[in-house]
DNA sequence: CGTTCAAATTTGATCGTTCAAATCCGCCGA
DNA sequence: TCGGCGGATTTGAACGATCAAATTTGAACG
């Protein structure tokens, strides 16, 4: 019976092995352990391969070889309104390394009323991939615990604060805001201020931390009214600006934990009528597109994710094909884009 | 021999059957095909499943089943200082809308110096995927015609205009410039120009058709002259806007194919001493959290892109499930998201 | 009470690959 | 000439699930 549909079954190991008048296996040793295989074998198999088209039915291989070649990647809901403008970035890379050792990635979201470790769980139990790449996390990370607790290899674009060692990679945070304090002081400020997150988290405690060490760089004094700790957002950096306007010496300068509280601050300077660049400098944090169209144009810290991904990658599969392999841990600098606002 | 690594081997079929005292077979009926078990011989399965965690081997069940419940998406490289500020939140409701039908997203790249069909063609061959969601298609995409002929289920987010018909969901791009245009008219404007790509592109040539229909509908007439077609990007949005002024009679408000354009466009007029917002008006599209960050914030068209991926989803399992279903073709409407710029 | 038939369950084969073990082959040296 | 040996190749089983066919069970009925 001939359906409608073309549909050619994809041609087997012995589909090929017939045509190069070989066994299955020997097929099989061309493709796994050439060298095995005579060259002028070797070559007749090649040839059949390369006239049929043949490729490994990925299902079966991995089936018998216990292994997907497949790397998860929990992707988060994105809130209303918020931008994760990096992430394009990242995937982009993260499959793009994947591809090159051979691998690919696999997203899953978690469900509606499930938490993020039933997700992993999940994947695990199936064994649907091999590893996971987590990113987003914090001081005493769930995800990461329960990663460990399994024996799952994983790596983590980063960092927390766990006892136990894992591989890890992460951008140098303070580096970052510590470059920002720098060029804002080699450009002549002394009062610079510093706007970012509560309390809490590993990524905004490090962009503060890199703040103190720059002004101490620098010879400057820290004034504790001129860190504003709030939550992120537009409105957020805004209301900042406001508190530090108020002080009876206003900072001249401002370090943004991120684009967004920067874009807050900008507009409140624009409404005060103070030109951002001449009287007042201001640096945000991520470089997301954002940052090269806001008036005026933003300097900010940008992140190395091209390297990050490539390193978080092979970090992960060096952990799968050597499990006792020691975790490696990275951190990468970040560079400061400069533009007209500092 | 016991290795440091704890690597409980994953439970299969024959264990839960034991536990149960039944057969593989009907463990298996259990999970495929429920009303061929006895409730109480299913509720027996179901407490060994649930007791020793039991889920069915991905790569086992796919092989015999033949199919990997897994879609592929080809992740397009990031042009430098280019924005897929949609791609986030696009890929997370496709992958959210996968999981609930029980399917996973695979995301792949194309090599350097290989075309986006060598890559598509690498997991077809290896029976990697069920189907592919193609996006950012064009007038007669190859990587469409070359699924078409091959035969291989696939769902579009855009459009094509190939005589073959196929499944494809796509924002009615028309009637986002068409809201755009009787916002603007309702608003008392009278002469409005249009900034777009070149033609040659489906959605820019929408966008452009829809702009024309909107000064139909508001009994306005179009003139040449307020039709301007150049390159995405910043720069051509401020360029776009000196040719504009210097016509004798410069329009009062600019329809946008890009937040991009609309960025350059404010920039330019800022520049002038014009007061977007009050003595004219600029509409952008896509919604890109950019534009909720411009000064002033930009009034923008909004894709339902939750919507799309849903639907893309559904017509693309469908056509796996069954291929010959008819293929569906769904425009969705989007929303002009208003803010202070018009 | 035996027969019949559908429903429930089991048995055995199979998907396409890789692993492990067996066999084959050619060459060397005694 | 033949045994031995090592590399090349083949054979057969297995991975863990589903499909198809065979078998058992149980209820209904004459």
């Amino acid at each position: 019976m001939s359906t409608s549909r073309a549909e050619v079954a994809a041609p087997t190991v012995h589909d090929v092995a017939g045509r190069a008048g070989v066994s299955h296996q020997t097929v099989s040793n061309v493709l796994n352990a050439p060298e095995r295989v005579r060259p002028a074998t070797r070559e007749r198999v090649q040839r059949a391969i390369d006239e049929l088209g043949y490729r490994p039915h990925r299902s079966a291989r991995n089936l018998k070889a216990r292994s997907t070649r497949t790397l998860g990647y929990l992707v988060q809901p994105i809130a209303a309104g918020a931008i994760n403008a990096v992430l394009d970035r990242f995937l982009h890379a993260l499959s793009d390394a994947a591809r090159i050792q051979g691998y690919h990635i696999l997203l899953f979201t978690r469900a509606e009323g499930q938490d993020d470790v039933a997700a992993y769980r999940e994947l695990i139990a199936s064994s649907a991939v091999d590893g996971f790449i987590v990113s987003e996390t914090n001081y005493q990370d769930e995800r990461v615990r329960f990663l460990l607790r399994r024996e799952v290899p994983f790596a983590v674009f980063g960092r927390t604060e766990l006892d136990e060692p894992h591989p890890w990679v992460d951008v140098d945070n303070a580096a970052g805001t510590r470059q920002a304090v720098a060029h804002l002081s080699s450009n002549g400020h002394k009062r610079i201020a510093f706007l970012g997150w509560p309390e809490g988290s590993i990524t905004g405690d490090e962009r503060h931390r890199g703040y103190r060490e720059g002004l101490l760089a620098a010879g400057l004094t820290p004034h504790p009214e001129y860190e504003v700790r709030r939550p992120d957002g537009e409105s957020e950096g805004w209301a900042a600006c406001e508190t530090l306007q108020a002080l009876t010496e206003p900072p001249t300068a401002v370090v943004c934990c991120s684009d967004l509280l920067a874009a807050g601050v900008l507009r409140n300077a624009a409404a005060r009528g103070l030109r951002v660049g001449e009287q007042c400098a201001v640096i945000g944090f991520d470089d997301t597109p954002v940052a090269a169209y806001m008036t005026p144009t933003l300097t900010s810290v940008r992140q190395p994710l091209e390297a990050v991904a490539e390193t978080v990658i092979a970090q992960l599969i060096a952990r799968i094909e050597n499990p006792l392999q020691a975790s490696g841990q990275r951190l990468l600098t970040p560079d400061l884009v400069l533009r007209t606002s500092a």
